[in-house]
RNA sequence: GGCCCUGUGGUCAAGUGGUUAAGACACCGCUCUUUCAAGGCGGUAACAGGGGUUCGACUCCCCUCAGGGUCACCA
């Protein structure tokens, strides 16, 4: 009989959404979907000095923003909670005293001092720091003693000596610890707080969690932790630990590596869709070669057993590629949607002129999106449709606007548009070329300057499309401004 | 340092004893074109090293080396 498979993400709530939790959470996500699963989210805030109530509230927003939805936990509910550590210390002490009465676990007196003196000695002698079990087999008489000192005891497990550990990991196989490396372990703070190892396998056990899924740093706790589940007398769940995912210098990722949360990727205009697509190949491959893929495919497809087992190192180029890609596939109002925050952002548009504006940005979203990686790159790259050009690309002036006929070429093409009566990307182009003609010039000599004149730019989206959207009043007067400016500047004269 | 994990191009990554060792990103050409992208076509580039096992090893075993993780009253 096979249990309902149940996984958790278990953050702590001490930082920021990494996008190796993301990576952690998602395949914990796509295992739970494949099989008709339960994803629980756990807040592990034990550690009382480092645990912020804002982070909670990142975490939390970064994984919907990302689709990352939890079927149980904060803010949700469900019949396993509390989901926040905090909340269930009850159950902790409950366990950890059912260990002491037991004899599998005991009171140690040490102080933190003590450990790290003897910690230090034992490093100096070239041996593993590993606590000797000092306190193991304390008498009443010594512990009245320690108690009469004000000493807060710590509860330790009672871990044995000998034989091995053998955790049998869905993705890494078979690995033995010798129980002689083990110490025995705290699993209750002096302060009547649980540890990780043990408040973590207390409530793997109560959630009923059937498979622990969760980063390769883990791997060296899961002895401790099955010495806790055996002297508790619980049912193994099963383990697998998914890579790690490095910088690109191969060492952990932290904030020297630039962007490492979610939201800084957000912020710097990655699509989530960009997100989980690039996350979902860290580690994992489909079945067959095609890279772009949603959600539901993933699903589909992801088992453990093709998680590979070596640490990836992120490469922003391939997830910038992605974003690219779905920049320019996702659905045309959706990425309107999306851009309007940066622009605002900017200063491109304001909050209010979103709305009343909505189809004109839709539209230059529409012409430039297939030239930009993120919605940063494209909040700037269509800003010239809403505000006017005050520089003209250095390099384009010296290229389009120091010919000798440059602002004489630029007022003739504004009054060929100037003329027309019918303003299309037809009847434009054809004022554009009709004039090139008679003066015997090439239409693209008409048409760089015009575009630097109009957009400040030497590159951009074709531009009769940009001279229709633009319309016909502020295009003549741009190019006309431009015509000026070169005259100012001198023709022949190079950019200021 | 002890213990554990890992080792296919610059990066991601197929591959599970016999393959011309896929594919993707990046890079470089060509093409398309009013620019830039996108697209299309093509190219450079890899089984860490050494021993075994085997008729035959990228695939299995051992050693070396390299990288990573972990050794807290942090998770």
């Amino acid at each position: 009989m096979t249990d309902k498979v149940r996984v958790r993400f278990a953050p702590s709530p001490t930082g920021s959404l990494h996008i190796g939790g993301a990576r952690t959470a998602l395949f914990n996500l796509l295992f739970a979907r494949h099989n008709n699963g339960v994803f629980v989210l756990r807040i592990e805030d034990t550690d009382t000095e480092r645990s912020r109530e804002e982070s909670v509230a990142q975490i939390l927003r970064s994984m919907r923003w990302l689709g990352l939805d939890w079927d149980e936990g904060p803010e949700k509910g469900g019949d396993y909670g509390p989901y926040f550590q905090s909340q269930r210390l009850e159950l902790y002490r409950r366990e950890a005293q059912r260990l002491l009465d037991e004899g599998k676990a005991y009171y140690c007196y040490c102080t933190p001092e003590e450990l790290a003196a003897r910690r230090e000695e034992m490093m100096k002698a070239g041996k593993a720091p590993r606590y000797e079990g000092l306190c193991r087999n304390l008498c009443d008489e010594d512990r009245k003693r320690y108690e009469a000192e004000g000493r807060k005891p710590v509860i330790r497990l009672k871990v044995p000596q000998e034989g091995q550990t053998v955790v049998e990991d869905i993705i890494r196989g078979t690995v033995v610890f010798e129980n002689s490396v083990l110490d025995d372990f705290i699993i209750m703070k002096s302060n009547g707080v649980p540890t990780y190892n043990f408040a973590c396998v207390v409530d793997d056990h109560a959630m009923k969690i059937t498979h622990v899924i969760r980063a390769e740093e883990h791997l060296s706790n899961t002895p401790k932790q099955i010495q806790v589940y055996k002297a508790l007398g619980y049912e193994l769940p099963r383990f697998a630990h998914v890579p790690m995912i490095l910088a690109p210098d191969r060492s952990k990722l932290s904030k020297r590596h630039g962007a490492t949360s979610v939201e800084e990727f957000r912020d710097q205009g990655y699509l989530s869709q960009a997100i989980i697509n690039y996350l979902t190949l860290l580690g994992w491959s489909p079945l067959d070669s095609e890279e772009i893929f949603d959600m539901d495919k993933a699903v589909r497809e992801f088992t453990l057993e093709r998680v590979n087992k070596t640490a990836a190192i992120y490469d922003v180029k391939k997830l910038t590629w992605i974003n690219g890609h779905y920049l320019r596939e996702l659905d045309l109002d959706y990425i309107t949607d999306q851009i309007i925050p940066f622009m605002v952002k900017k200063g491109i548009i304001t909050e209010e002129e979103s709305g009343k504006k909505y189809e004109y940005i839709k539209q230059a979203v529409a012409l430039s999106r297939d030239r930009s990686k993120t919605l940063d790159e494209l909040a700037d790259a269509i800003a010239f449709f809403f505000k006017d050009v005050t520089e003209y690309e250095e390099k384009g002036v010296k290229k389009h606007f120091c010919k000798e006929n440059a602002a004489e070429l630029l007022l003739k093409g504004a009054e060929a548009l100037e003329r027309l009566d019918e303003f299309t990307h037809e009847s434009t182009e054809h004022a554009f070329r009709s004039l090139t003609d008679s003066m015997g010039l090439k239409a693209a000599e008409l048409i760089h300057p015009t575009r630097l004149a109009i957009t400040g730019r030497t590159v951009g989206p074709g531009l009769f499309e940009i001279i229709v959207l633009l319309g016909k009043e502020e295009t003549v007067k741009r190019m006309r401004k431009a015509a000026d400016w070169i005259r100012k500047h001198g023709a022949g004269a190079s950019a200021s």
